[in-house]
DNA sequence: GTCTATACACCGATAGAC
DNA sequence: GTCTATCGGTGTATAGAC
Protein backbone atom coordinates (compact mmCIF):
# COMPACT_ATOMS: atom_id res chain seq x y z
CA UNK A 1 0.00 0.00 0.00
CA UNK A 2 2.13 2.97 1.45
CA UNK A 3 4.35 3.95 3.61
CA UNK A 4 5.49 1.86 5.80
CA UNK A 5 7.86 3.50 8.78
CA UNK A 6 5.42 6.77 8.95
CA UNK A 7 4.38 7.90 11.81
CA UNK A 8 0.62 6.96 11.38
CA UNK A 9 2.39 3.28 10.22
CA UNK A 10 3.98 3.14 13.95
CA UNK A 11 1.04 4.47 15.67
CA UNK A 12 -1.48 1.86 14.32
CA UNK A 13 1.96 -0.92 15.38
CA UNK A 14 1.82 0.90 19.21
CA UNK A 15 -1.85 0.69 19.41
CA UNK A 16 -1.81 -3.42 18.50
CA UNK A 17 0.41 -4.39 20.86
CA UNK A 18 -1.33 -2.40 23.61
CA UNK A 19 -4.66 -4.45 22.56
CA UNK A 20 -3.22 -7.12 22.53
CA UNK A 21 -1.88 -6.83 25.71
CA UNK A 22 -4.71 -5.55 27.15
CA UNK A 23 -7.59 -7.13 25.66
CA UNK A 24 -6.25 -9.92 23.88
CA UNK A 25 -6.38 -10.64 19.89
CA UNK A 26 -9.91 -11.06 20.14
CA UNK A 27 -10.22 -7.33 20.34
CA UNK A 28 -7.73 -6.48 17.58
CA UNK A 29 -10.34 -5.22 15.10
CA UNK A 30 -9.51 -2.03 12.58
CA UNK A 31 -12.38 0.03 14.67
CA UNK A 32 -10.47 -0.49 17.88
CA UNK A 33 -7.26 0.75 16.31
CA UNK A 34 -8.28 3.70 14.78
CA UNK A 35 -10.61 4.71 17.82
CA UNK A 36 -6.84 4.68 19.74
CA UNK A 37 -5.05 6.93 17.90
CA UNK A 38 -8.15 9.02 16.88
CA UNK A 39 -8.91 8.56 13.15
CA UNK A 40 -11.41 6.68 10.92
CA UNK A 41 -11.31 3.25 10.77
CA UNK A 42 -10.79 3.27 6.71
CA UNK A 43 -7.41 4.43 7.43
CA UNK A 44 -6.32 1.52 8.91
CA UNK A 45 -6.91 -0.05 5.73
CA UNK A 46 -4.94 2.30 3.68
CA UNK A 47 -1.73 1.63 5.41
CA UNK A 48 -2.32 -2.47 5.77
CA UNK A 49 -4.10 -4.36 3.38
CA UNK A 50 -5.66 -6.66 6.25
CA UNK A 51 -5.98 -6.99 9.70
CA UNK A 52 -3.47 -10.11 9.19
CA UNK A 53 -1.08 -8.30 7.52
CA UNK A 54 -1.28 -5.41 11.03
CA UNK A 55 -0.50 -8.36 12.69
CA UNK A 56 2.53 -9.85 11.03
CA UNK A 57 4.33 -6.53 11.22
CA UNK A 58 3.27 -5.75 14.80
CA UNK A 59 4.91 -9.05 15.49
CA UNK A 60 7.80 -8.52 13.16
CA UNK A 61 9.06 -4.91 14.12
CA UNK A 62 9.05 -6.19 17.77
CA UNK A 63 10.89 -9.14 17.52
CA UNK A 64 13.14 -7.42 15.40
CA UNK A 65 13.94 -4.91 18.58
CA UNK A 66 14.21 -7.61 20.56
CA UNK A 67 16.76 -9.42 18.19
CA UNK A 68 18.79 -5.77 18.96
CA UNK A 69 18.69 -5.98 22.40
CA UNK A 70 19.92 -9.73 22.17
CA UNK A 71 22.98 -8.75 20.24
CA UNK A 72 23.97 -5.79 22.07
CA UNK A 73 23.41 -8.18 25.41
CA UNK A 74 25.90 -10.56 23.78
CA UNK A 75 28.52 -7.81 22.87
CA UNK A 76 29.09 -6.76 26.25
CA UNK A 77 31.46 -7.43 29.23
CA UNK A 78 29.28 -10.24 30.57
CA UNK A 79 27.02 -11.36 28.09
CA UNK A 80 25.19 -13.98 29.81
CA UNK A 81 24.20 -12.00 32.90
CA UNK A 82 23.13 -9.26 30.16
CA UNK A 83 21.24 -12.04 27.74
CA UNK A 84 19.51 -13.49 31.05
CA UNK A 85 18.35 -9.52 31.88
CA UNK A 86 16.50 -8.90 28.60
CA UNK A 87 15.09 -12.23 28.41
CA UNK A 88 13.63 -12.15 32.29
CA UNK A 89 12.63 -8.27 31.17
CA UNK A 90 11.20 -9.03 27.62
CA UNK A 91 7.93 -8.01 26.59
CA UNK A 92 4.82 -8.62 28.62
CA UNK A 93 4.25 -12.11 28.74
CA UNK A 94 0.45 -11.58 27.99
CA UNK A 95 1.15 -10.16 24.94
CA UNK A 96 3.36 -13.04 23.93
CA UNK A 97 0.41 -15.47 24.98
CA UNK A 98 -1.51 -13.98 22.07
CA UNK A 99 1.10 -14.07 19.62
CA UNK A 100 1.94 -17.75 20.32
CA UNK A 101 -2.32 -18.17 20.06
CA UNK A 102 -2.20 -16.48 16.97
CA UNK A 103 0.93 -17.96 15.17
CA UNK A 104 -1.16 -21.97 15.75
CA UNK A 105 -3.26 -20.36 12.62
CA UNK A 106 -1.80 -17.91 11.14
CA UNK A 107 1.39 -19.22 8.79
CA UNK A 108 2.84 -15.98 7.74
CA UNK A 109 2.96 -15.28 11.47
CA UNK A 110 4.25 -18.83 12.62
CA UNK A 111 7.31 -18.12 9.73
CA UNK A 112 7.72 -15.33 11.61
CA UNK A 113 7.97 -16.55 15.15
CA UNK A 114 9.88 -19.51 13.91
CA UNK A 115 12.39 -16.99 12.51
CA UNK A 116 12.53 -15.63 15.46
CA UNK A 117 13.38 -18.43 18.01
CA UNK A 118 15.85 -19.66 15.86
CA UNK A 119 17.69 -16.20 15.54
CA UNK A 120 17.45 -15.33 19.39
CA UNK A 121 18.65 -18.79 20.28
CA UNK A 122 21.65 -18.74 18.03
CA UNK A 123 22.19 -15.64 19.79
CA UNK A 124 22.50 -17.37 23.25
CA UNK A 125 24.12 -20.63 22.26
CA UNK A 126 27.03 -18.54 21.03
CA UNK A 127 27.61 -16.53 24.20
CA UNK A 128 26.92 -20.06 26.12
CA UNK A 129 29.47 -21.57 24.06
CA UNK A 130 32.25 -18.68 24.35
CA UNK A 131 31.32 -18.70 28.51
CA UNK A 132 31.60 -22.23 28.59
CA UNK A 133 34.22 -22.93 26.75
CA UNK A 134 37.28 -24.78 29.18
CA UNK A 135 34.48 -24.89 31.81
CA UNK A 136 33.35 -28.57 31.54
CA UNK A 137 32.74 -29.02 35.33
CA UNK A 138 29.73 -25.90 35.51
CA UNK A 139 27.41 -27.84 33.00
CA UNK A 140 27.52 -31.26 31.20
CA UNK A 141 24.23 -30.10 29.37
CA UNK A 142 25.43 -28.29 25.52
CA UNK A 143 24.64 -24.33 24.95
CA UNK A 144 21.80 -25.33 22.93
CA UNK A 145 19.73 -27.40 25.54
CA UNK A 146 20.82 -24.42 28.28
CA UNK A 147 19.07 -21.74 26.08
CA UNK A 148 16.38 -23.74 25.76
CA UNK A 149 15.85 -23.74 29.56
CA UNK A 150 16.62 -20.27 29.82
CA UNK A 151 14.13 -18.95 27.48
CA UNK A 152 11.69 -21.04 28.24
CA UNK A 153 12.25 -20.52 32.42
CA UNK A 154 11.91 -16.56 31.21
CA UNK A 155 8.78 -17.37 30.24
CA UNK A 156 7.26 -19.35 32.55
CA UNK A 157 8.41 -17.40 35.18
CA UNK A 158 7.03 -13.98 33.66
CA UNK A 159 3.80 -16.25 32.87
CA UNK A 160 3.14 -17.47 36.48
CA UNK A 161 4.14 -14.23 38.28
CA UNK A 162 1.49 -12.42 35.81
CA UNK A 163 -1.21 -15.25 37.04
CA UNK A 164 -0.37 -15.06 40.41
CA UNK A 165 1.68 -18.09 41.12
CA UNK A 166 4.97 -18.28 43.04
CA UNK A 167 5.98 -21.46 43.95
CA UNK A 168 9.50 -22.55 43.31
CA UNK A 169 10.65 -18.98 41.33
CA UNK A 170 12.82 -18.15 44.18
CA UNK A 171 14.53 -21.61 43.68
CA UNK A 172 14.46 -21.18 39.90
CA UNK A 173 16.05 -17.65 39.85
CA UNK A 174 19.07 -18.55 42.39
CA UNK A 175 20.18 -22.04 40.36
CA UNK A 176 19.93 -19.49 37.37
CA UNK A 177 22.60 -17.05 39.21
CA UNK A 178 24.71 -19.50 40.56
CA UNK A 179 25.24 -20.96 36.95
CA UNK A 180 25.60 -17.55 35.86
CA UNK A 181 28.27 -16.75 38.35
CA UNK A 182 29.82 -19.92 37.81
CA UNK A 183 30.07 -19.26 33.81
CA UNK A 184 31.08 -16.08 34.00
CA UNK A 185 32.84 -14.73 37.27
CA UNK A 186 33.16 -11.23 36.45
CA UNK A 187 31.08 -9.01 38.62
CA UNK A 188 28.23 -10.01 41.02
CA UNK A 189 24.71 -8.76 40.76
CA UNK A 190 21.49 -9.02 41.70
CA UNK A 191 18.51 -11.08 40.08
CA UNK B 1 -29.20 -23.97 34.30
CA UNK B 2 -29.30 -27.78 33.97
CA UNK B 3 -28.27 -31.31 34.04
CA UNK B 4 -24.53 -30.87 33.85
CA UNK B 5 -22.93 -34.31 33.31
CA UNK B 6 -25.27 -35.17 30.70
CA UNK B 7 -24.13 -36.38 27.21
CA UNK B 8 -24.96 -33.03 25.74
CA UNK B 9 -22.83 -31.55 28.15
CA UNK B 10 -20.19 -33.35 27.96
CA UNK B 11 -20.50 -32.92 23.71
CA UNK B 12 -20.27 -29.54 24.02
CA UNK B 13 -17.34 -29.32 26.11
CA UNK B 14 -15.66 -31.70 23.69
CA UNK B 15 -16.01 -29.64 20.95
CA UNK B 16 -15.14 -26.12 22.53
CA UNK B 17 -11.61 -27.84 23.40
CA UNK B 18 -11.78 -28.98 19.22
CA UNK B 19 -12.18 -25.77 18.45
CA UNK B 20 -9.85 -24.08 20.30
CA UNK B 21 -6.86 -26.24 19.74
CA UNK B 22 -8.04 -26.21 15.75
CA UNK B 23 -9.41 -22.38 15.06
CA UNK B 24 -8.69 -20.62 18.46
CA UNK B 25 -10.92 -19.03 21.04
CA UNK B 26 -12.15 -16.44 18.25
CA UNK B 27 -13.69 -19.28 16.86
CA UNK B 28 -15.47 -20.47 19.93
CA UNK B 29 -19.49 -19.45 19.61
CA UNK B 30 -22.43 -20.82 20.51
CA UNK B 31 -22.96 -21.17 16.95
CA UNK B 32 -19.88 -23.21 16.22
CA UNK B 33 -19.99 -25.31 18.75
CA UNK B 34 -24.01 -26.44 18.05
CA UNK B 35 -22.95 -26.66 14.84
CA UNK B 36 -20.62 -29.40 15.57
CA UNK B 37 -22.80 -31.39 17.79
CA UNK B 38 -25.79 -30.58 15.22
CA UNK B 39 -28.02 -28.65 17.15
CA UNK B 40 -29.30 -25.44 17.19
CA UNK B 41 -27.75 -22.04 19.06
CA UNK B 42 -30.04 -21.96 21.30
CA UNK B 43 -29.42 -25.16 23.20
CA UNK B 44 -25.92 -24.21 24.25
CA UNK B 45 -27.82 -21.79 26.26
CA UNK B 46 -29.74 -24.30 28.04
CA UNK B 47 -26.44 -25.64 29.15
CA UNK B 48 -24.83 -22.72 29.65
CA UNK B 49 -25.60 -19.38 31.33
CA UNK B 50 -22.95 -17.72 28.97
CA UNK B 51 -20.31 -18.49 26.50
CA UNK B 52 -17.96 -17.56 29.63
CA UNK B 53 -19.32 -20.30 31.99
CA UNK B 54 -18.42 -22.81 28.99
CA UNK B 55 -15.06 -21.95 29.12
CA UNK B 56 -14.70 -22.10 32.37
CA UNK B 57 -15.85 -25.58 32.56
CA UNK B 58 -13.96 -26.75 29.76
CA UNK B 59 -10.84 -25.80 31.45
CA UNK B 60 -12.25 -27.14 34.73
CA UNK B 61 -13.42 -30.56 33.37
CA UNK B 62 -9.73 -30.60 31.29
CA UNK B 63 -7.79 -29.64 34.41
CA UNK B 64 -9.45 -32.12 36.58
CA UNK B 65 -8.52 -35.25 34.36
CA UNK B 66 -4.94 -34.03 34.17
CA UNK B 67 -4.83 -33.86 37.62
CA UNK B 68 -6.23 -37.16 38.12
CA UNK B 69 -3.48 -38.51 36.08
CA UNK B 70 -0.65 -37.10 37.73
CA UNK B 71 -2.03 -38.39 41.22
CA UNK B 72 -1.83 -41.95 39.36
CA UNK B 73 1.41 -40.94 38.18
CA UNK B 74 2.40 -40.11 41.83
CA UNK B 75 1.13 -43.67 43.24
CA UNK B 76 3.18 -45.69 40.41
CA UNK B 77 6.56 -47.66 40.92
CA UNK B 78 8.39 -44.28 39.21
CA UNK B 79 6.76 -41.79 39.83
CA UNK B 80 9.04 -39.13 38.31
CA UNK B 81 9.40 -40.70 35.48
CA UNK B 82 5.62 -41.17 34.64
CA UNK B 83 4.49 -37.65 35.92
CA UNK B 84 7.26 -36.79 33.36
CA UNK B 85 5.27 -39.02 30.44
CA UNK B 86 1.79 -36.92 31.73
CA UNK B 87 3.45 -33.26 31.57
CA UNK B 88 5.21 -33.83 28.09
CA UNK B 89 1.71 -36.09 26.75
CA UNK B 90 -0.18 -33.56 27.78
CA UNK B 91 -3.20 -31.58 25.96
CA UNK B 92 -2.03 -30.23 22.80
CA UNK B 93 0.15 -26.85 23.26
CA UNK B 94 -2.02 -25.24 21.04
CA UNK B 95 -4.98 -25.24 22.81
CA UNK B 96 -2.95 -24.46 26.56
CA UNK B 97 -2.18 -21.20 24.28
CA UNK B 98 -5.60 -20.57 24.23
CA UNK B 99 -6.20 -20.72 27.77
CA UNK B 100 -3.14 -19.11 28.76
CA UNK B 101 -4.16 -15.93 26.51
CA UNK B 102 -7.84 -16.37 27.75
CA UNK B 103 -6.93 -16.56 31.58
CA UNK B 104 -5.30 -13.56 31.30
CA UNK B 105 -8.65 -11.36 31.11
CA UNK B 106 -11.03 -13.79 32.55
CA UNK B 107 -10.56 -13.39 36.02
CA UNK B 108 -12.78 -16.30 36.90
CA UNK B 109 -10.96 -18.94 34.17
CA UNK B 110 -7.76 -17.07 36.01
CA UNK B 111 -8.62 -18.53 39.26
CA UNK B 112 -9.08 -22.09 37.53
CA UNK B 113 -5.84 -21.63 36.10
CA UNK B 114 -3.97 -20.99 39.42
CA UNK B 115 -5.62 -23.67 41.42
CA UNK B 116 -4.51 -25.88 38.41
CA UNK B 117 -1.17 -24.89 38.51
CA UNK B 118 -0.45 -24.76 42.36
CA UNK B 119 -2.02 -28.68 42.99
CA UNK B 120 0.15 -29.92 40.13
CA UNK B 121 2.71 -28.32 40.86
CA UNK B 122 2.09 -29.89 44.18
CA UNK B 123 2.05 -33.32 43.35
CA UNK B 124 5.38 -32.79 41.88
CA UNK B 125 7.19 -31.64 44.54
CA UNK B 126 6.00 -34.47 46.65
CA UNK B 127 7.53 -37.00 43.88
CA UNK B 128 10.70 -35.15 43.77
CA UNK B 129 11.05 -34.16 47.99
CA UNK B 130 10.72 -38.33 48.31
CA UNK B 131 12.86 -39.45 45.35
CA UNK B 132 15.93 -36.93 45.85
CA UNK B 133 16.09 -37.77 50.05
CA UNK B 134 19.37 -38.45 50.99
CA UNK B 135 20.71 -38.17 47.41
CA UNK B 136 22.01 -34.46 48.03
CA UNK B 137 24.86 -35.37 44.72
CA UNK B 138 21.67 -35.49 42.17
CA UNK B 139 20.82 -31.68 42.26
CA UNK B 140 21.48 -28.95 44.44
CA UNK B 141 18.39 -27.29 43.21
CA UNK B 142 15.12 -27.32 45.90
CA UNK B 143 12.23 -29.92 44.60
CA UNK B 144 9.81 -26.63 43.47
CA UNK B 145 12.50 -25.32 41.22
CA UNK B 146 12.94 -28.29 39.69
CA UNK B 147 8.77 -28.99 39.33
CA UNK B 148 8.73 -25.45 37.78
CA UNK B 149 11.75 -26.29 35.44
CA UNK B 150 9.79 -29.81 34.47
CA UNK B 151 6.34 -27.95 33.30
CA UNK B 152 8.32 -25.07 31.83
CA UNK B 153 10.52 -27.27 29.46
CA UNK B 154 7.98 -29.98 28.76
CA UNK B 155 5.34 -27.22 27.34
CA UNK B 156 8.05 -25.43 25.48
CA UNK B 157 9.26 -28.51 23.91
CA UNK B 158 5.74 -29.34 23.21
CA UNK B 159 5.30 -25.38 21.53
CA UNK B 160 7.97 -25.47 19.51
CA UNK B 161 7.31 -28.87 18.01
CA UNK B 162 4.59 -27.56 17.05
CA UNK B 163 5.62 -24.54 15.83
CA UNK B 164 8.36 -26.54 13.89
CA UNK B 165 11.46 -25.49 15.56
CA UNK B 166 13.67 -28.29 17.28
CA UNK B 167 17.36 -26.74 18.41
CA UNK B 168 18.58 -27.98 21.39
CA UNK B 169 15.78 -30.45 22.29
CA UNK B 170 17.95 -33.56 22.60
CA UNK B 171 19.72 -31.75 24.58
CA UNK B 172 17.35 -30.63 27.08
CA UNK B 173 15.28 -34.33 26.52
CA UNK B 174 18.65 -36.29 27.43
CA UNK B 175 19.49 -34.09 30.39
CA UNK B 176 15.60 -35.14 31.44
CA UNK B 177 16.30 -38.55 31.15
CA UNK B 178 19.74 -38.54 32.98
CA UNK B 179 18.50 -36.46 35.80
CA UNK B 180 15.22 -39.03 36.27
CA UNK B 181 17.66 -42.10 36.03
CA UNK B 182 20.07 -40.37 38.56
CA UNK B 183 16.80 -39.99 41.07
CA UNK B 184 15.02 -43.39 40.22
CA UNK B 185 16.85 -45.73 39.21
CA UNK B 186 14.63 -48.74 39.02
CA UNK B 187 14.00 -49.20 35.19
CA UNK B 188 15.20 -47.55 31.70
CA UNK B 189 12.92 -45.75 29.78
CA UNK B 190 12.76 -43.98 25.97
CA UNK B 191 12.22 -40.40 26.46
C1' DG C 1 -3.59 11.01 3.66
C1' DT C 2 -7.94 11.21 5.59
C1' DC C 3 -12.72 11.16 5.33
C1' DT C 4 -18.21 9.43 4.79
C1' DA C 5 -20.94 5.73 3.74
C1' DT C 6 -22.13 1.18 3.06
C1' DA C 7 -22.42 -4.15 1.92
C1' DC C 8 -22.60 -8.22 4.12
C1' DA C 9 -21.58 -11.72 7.73
C1' DC C 10 -21.55 -13.19 12.30
C1' DC C 11 -21.79 -12.51 17.32
C1' DG C 12 -24.29 -13.09 22.30
C1' DA C 13 -28.36 -13.36 24.27
C1' DT C 14 -33.40 -13.68 24.79
C1' DA C 15 -38.73 -14.72 23.92
C1' DG C 16 -41.54 -18.14 23.61
C1' DA C 17 -43.64 -22.58 21.06
C1' DC C 18 -43.63 -27.65 21.33
C1' DG D 1 -34.70 -30.88 26.04
C1' DT D 2 -34.90 -28.89 21.70
C1' DC D 3 -36.70 -25.86 18.45
C1' DT D 4 -37.84 -21.13 15.39
C1' DA D 5 -37.29 -16.41 15.28
C1' DT D 6 -35.34 -12.18 16.30
C1' DC D 7 -32.97 -8.01 18.71
C1' DG D 8 -28.99 -4.92 18.78
C1' DG D 9 -24.23 -4.80 18.22
C1' DT D 10 -19.81 -5.35 15.95
C1' DG D 11 -16.55 -7.36 12.59
C1' DT D 12 -13.77 -7.06 7.66
C1' DA D 13 -13.44 -4.85 3.73
C1' DT D 14 -14.49 -1.77 -0.18
C1' DA D 15 -16.26 2.49 -3.13
C1' DG D 16 -15.36 6.78 -3.84
C1' DA D 17 -15.25 12.11 -2.33
C1' DC D 18 -11.96 15.69 -0.81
Amino acid sequence: MATPGSASWHAMLDSAQLILRDEGYGALTSRRVAECINVKQRLVYYYFKTMDDLIVETFRRLSLRELERLRHALASKAPLRHIWDVCIHTSDSRMISEFMALANRNDRLRKEVVRFIEESRAIQVKALRAALEGKSSVSRIAPAGLAIMATSLALSIMREKALGVNTGHRDVLAAINDFIAAAEPAKRART
